[in-house]
RNA sequence: GGGAGCUUAGCUCAGUUGGUUUAGAGCAUCUGCCUUACAAGCAGAGGGUCAUAGGUUCGACUCCUAUAGCUCCCACCA
């Protein structure tokens, strides 16, 4: 039997060979149709980026929603691409150059943007080609790059549209920096964690006093340097006595004013306050309303400057610690405190922060962001799950402008230029530029060569908050066949830590250039953590590798763990004993089919009427289950969905369907049976398919005779149909059954082989013959028996109030057998007094409904019967 | 400091508006099996006073209050 097929499945040769054969016949491609559409954006992935789990996470479930989108009748496109992501892949190239001996600040932009392109070429976008393993059935035609030229364009426009809008501005605030990547970023990418620092206390000496001092404390005492007031609470006593006078800034000996404020906490540290507002966002706006100068003594790499007349030059890290020998030589160090304090990093240099006023661009959100949080609270978009509503509520109804320039080359340059008079205009180009100056200052006679566009770019955020829209190419050509018929796209699958970043950007973008949502519905993944519930990091080293898990368990074994538990936003602990286990169903898939495959078809026997039942019984049980699908895929309970579909398979088709239609060792099957597994094998990988869609492809095609272009990924998901529940019932009886004798044979010791007889204690019309064909199939029974009356020469077992007996002269020991039905009794008992305690309290009768008491009533009976049955038995042992 | 959420078997989680035979699943565990598809397997079994304490109710895993512990988000008091 199959002998020369291997007993293991081997997924490796299999997988690249399916996505190969779909890639070329073009089956994840999409053009717009009559149908209806189904469309998912993926979530950019950066062009640096290599593949790892959280990606796996995210793309597996797109990759099922897509695919059995596909199956039910929907023109479904998946739109792939990656973000330019300009900081993190600036960083890269410079640090590649830097390999290379290339210093940045010795090449012009274009120098560098050229050396970037050249890398981009060349490294970028290894992620896509990994995501074909996973199988990822994107349309590859369509793929996208935020800086390919019409993305770019779409951006540009924007920007102008904004800006003529009046929600561009430019102007200097305090913005969060990143002096390592020499640019500011926004609020969002600002990452606090808590540190162990030092809390500084130092004393200022009061103007005209030799020995009164004020005493602040300070977690950065470098900045002493660019101090240029006192703060103190406007009710604190133990200052009052020095209103109006000043105090001496200690090395630099500057006379700086005491000033009172509410802002003040008295009761922290000395509740006196030192004010850099250069170097502090709270100090900067008390500095704002006190008026107050403003000393910037850092460099933008966040060095000391000339300002500074101390440390001049030396990193703001390396000067805290300096200057504390020089406050102490002063006198002017008081006492020093271990302090726990946040301190906020750069998300993607992880530098340390430096708030810095600067000149930058920023985009008012107000107006924007209204719409956008209309769209979710009222339920146009749904959140999976939805306690992500609060957190999106929250921040769309505080949200603050946002700083959409960035100190960089890589990305998309501001469309602003600036013309000699020191005025800009905004502009699509340098042309249209020219022509917009020249009219407004036709005094200046311009030319192209007085223009000098900005030197910076915007966020990389600034471009992906088109996505939806752009890759449809919806801004540039709005009225275009394709944005109408995918747009809005039917799900986002993403990470919730990008909620601001990104998803409530897209909305925003979406209700301003298409006056509608960009999504219906998003479903947030959890984080992949580790067993111990850590992040995967590589300073951890606790991050498997994607590509050899796939070779070691096959892509469809991987599918299986990531998705088998990760309800929607919950974390995924991620052990490969989940892929473990996802490579072992494959095999068991692999091996019914070994099986089926093996068996000898003879048209002439007759269909067997266990084999009947079960075939019957096994089209009741898909169509149960699909229905419990559709269900779990309208809430995107896609663990849920894999793990009815895995039961299916495992232990309904293989544990019990398969054994009971099995033919006996070398015996043919018949024709209409074998047909009949067929199709129902056929169903299942189907209905499979979008989960593990490399063996069912295998499978379904060696099930039968497939012509070459044929394929699972196309065949219509099968439709869900009504299911005959006695049936269902009966069956479910009959397995309760079937595992009381084989529990007999286990306790007894009685192997397989050894065929027994099954009486049943009831009416011979009770008798089901097509389920006593079923339970003596699959428990070896020769014989079943009605009788009216219940015997004592055998183990006997009690199944939905009817008893049963397997006759074993010589295996039963009657004190054995006592002590089981006394345990039942008990159990039993214990349950009837509880139904008695509700029944007999009035109350109960009289307020429930009639339903739930008329089902406390059957359980009376249902006991009652039961505990009858015992007793009777019991005294016959005895 | 503000907000959201969580706490159910050893682990990870279901448990739908309070009532469906005194709580379910997968994995893990235990027992017996190399039974002619699969030991990456087969058959069977054990395991939970639903975080704690009150309350509402005829009835609470489910609703309310308090407490404890955990997680995340926002704010960023030097």
């Amino acid at each position: 039997m199959s002998a020369e097929i291997n007993t293991k499945y081997d997924p490796v040769a299999v997988e690249d060979k399916w996505y190969d054969f779909w890639n070329k016949n073009g089956f994840f491609h999409s053009e717009p149709d009559s149908r209806p559409a189904y469309s998912i954006v993926i979530p950019p992935p950066n062009v640096t980026g290599v593949l790892h789990m959280g990606h796996m996470l995210n793309n597996t479930i797109q990759d099922v929603l897509v695919r059995r989108a596909r199956m039910k009748g929907f023109n479904a496109v998946w739109v792939p691409g990656t973000d330019h992501a300009s900081i993190a892949t600036e960083a890269k190239v410079v640090n590649y150059l830097k390999e290379q001996g290339i210093d940045k600040k010795v090449l012009t932009r274009e120098e560098f943007l050229k050396h970037a392109w050249e890398w981009k070429e060349k490294y970028g976008g290894i992620i896509l080609k990994q995501l074909r393993k996973l199988g990822a059935s994107c349309d590859w035609e369509r793929t996208k790059f935020t800086m390919d030229p019409d993305m770019s364009e779409a951006v540009i426009d924007v920007f102008v549209d904004l800006y003529n809008k009046g929600k561009i501005y430019r102007g200097v605030r305090m913005v969060n920096w990143d002096p390592k990547a020499l640019t500011a970023v926004s609020d969002e990418e600002v990452i606090y964690k808590e540190l162990q620092s030092k809390l500084y206390y130092v004393r200022y000496r009061i103007e005209g006093e030799d020995n009164e001092y004020i005493t602040i404390a300070t977690t950065r005492p470098e900045t002493i340097l660019g101090d240029t007031a006192i703060c103190m609470h406007p009710d604190d006593e133990r200052y009052a006595k020095y209103k109006g006078k000043r105090a001496i800034v200690p090395l630099v000996n500057r006379s700086i004013p005491l000033i009172y404020d509410e802002y003040v906490e008295r009761e922290f540290g000395t509740g006196a306050l030192k004010i850099t507002p250069a170097h502090d966002i709270n100090d900067y706006n008390l500095g704002i309303k006190h008026h107050l100068e403003t000393i910037n003594i850092f460099n933008d790499n966040g060095t000391l400057s000339e300002k500074a007349q101390f440390l001049v030059g030396m990193d703001r890290f390396e000067a805290r610690e300096a200057i504390i020998p020089m406050l102490e030589k002063a006198g002017n160090l008081v006492k020093i405190e271990d302090y726990v304090n946040k301190v906020g990093f750069s998300e993607r240099t992880n530098e340390v922060i430096e708030p810095k006023l600067s000149m930058q661009w920023f985009c008012k959100m107000g107006e924007l962001a209204k719409p956008a949080l209309d769209a979710v609270m009222n339920g146009d978009i749904n959140f999976y799950p939805e306690k992500f509503k609060n957190t999106y509520a929250h921040w769309m109804e505080n949200i603050k402008d946002w700083c959409i320039s960035r100190q960089l080359w890589w990305g998309h340059r501001i469309p602003a230029y600036y013309l000699p008079n020191r005025e800009f205009v905004v502009a699509h180009n340098a042309d249209e530029a020219l022509n917009i100056a020249r009219q407004k200052y036709p005094e200046l006679s311009l030319t192209i060569n007085d223009l000098q566009q900005d030197e910076d770019v915007m966020d990389t955020w600034f471009s992906s908050w088109l996505w939806p829209l752009s890759v449809f190419d919806g801004i540039r050509n709005p009225d275009n066949e394709e944005i109408k018929y995918y747009y809005p796209t039917s799900a986002l699958i993403t990470a919730p830590d990008i909620i601001f970043f990104w998803v409530a950007r897209m909305i925003m973008a979406g209700m301003e250039w298409r006056g509608r949502i960009p999504f219906k519905d998003v479903y947030f993944t959890g984080t992949v953590r580790d067993k111990l519930h850590r992040k995967m990091s590589k300073q951890l080293g606790n991050s498997p590798d994607p590509i050899m898990l796939m070779e070691k368990y096959g892509a469809d074994g991987v599918r299986f763990g990531m998705l088998l538990s990760s309800p929607a936003g919950n974390d995924l602990l991620f052990d490969e004993s989940l892929c473990e286990q996802g490579r072992n169903f494959s095999n068991k898939l692999w091996n019914a089919f070994r099986l089926v495959k093996g068996w000898e078809i003879d048209a002439t026997i007759e269909q067997p009427l266990h084999t009947a039942t079960a075939v019957k019984w096994m089209q009741n049980r898909i169509n149960e289950v699909l229905a419990e699908v559709e269900e779990n895929f309208k809430r995107y309970r896609l663990s849920e969905t894999l793990m009815s579909i895995y039961k299916l398979i495992w232990d309904d088709f293989c544990s019990c369907f398969l054994e009971v239609v099995k033919p006996a060792y070398q015996k043919p099957i018949d024709g209409k049976t074998y047909k009949e597994i067929v199709d129902v094998f056929e169903k299942l990988m189907t209905i499979l398919h979008p989960f593990m869609p490399f063996i069912t492809e295998e499978l379904w095609h060696s099930l039968r005779e497939r012509s070459e272009k044929e394929t699972i990924m196309l065949v219509a998901m099968p439709e869900i149909a009504d299911t005959d529940q006695k049936l269902l019932d009966e069956f479910a009886n009959a397995r309760k059954v079937i595992e009381q004798v084989r529990r007999v044979r286990n306790e007894k010791n009685i192997a397989q082989k050894h065929a027994l007889r099954l009486n049943v204690y009831a009416d011979q019309e009770s008798c089901k013959p097509e389920f006593d064909a079923v339970i003596a199939k699959l428990c070896n029974i020769e014989n079943i028996e009605y009788k009216g009356n219940c015997d004592v020469d055998g183990a006997s077992f009690i199944e939905n109030n009817v008893q049963y007996s397997v006759p074993l002269t010589g295996f039963v020991d009657a004190a054995e057998e006592i002590k089981k039905l006394e345990s039942d009794l008990k159990y039993a008992e214990g349950f009837l007094q509880n139904v008695l305690k509700k029944l007999s309290n009035e109350r109960f009768v009289n307020s429930a409904p009639q339903q739930v008491v008329e089902m406390e009533r059957k359980k009376q009976s249902d006991a009652e019967e039961k505990i009858r049955i015992i007793k009777e038995q019991l005294s016959k042992l005895k």
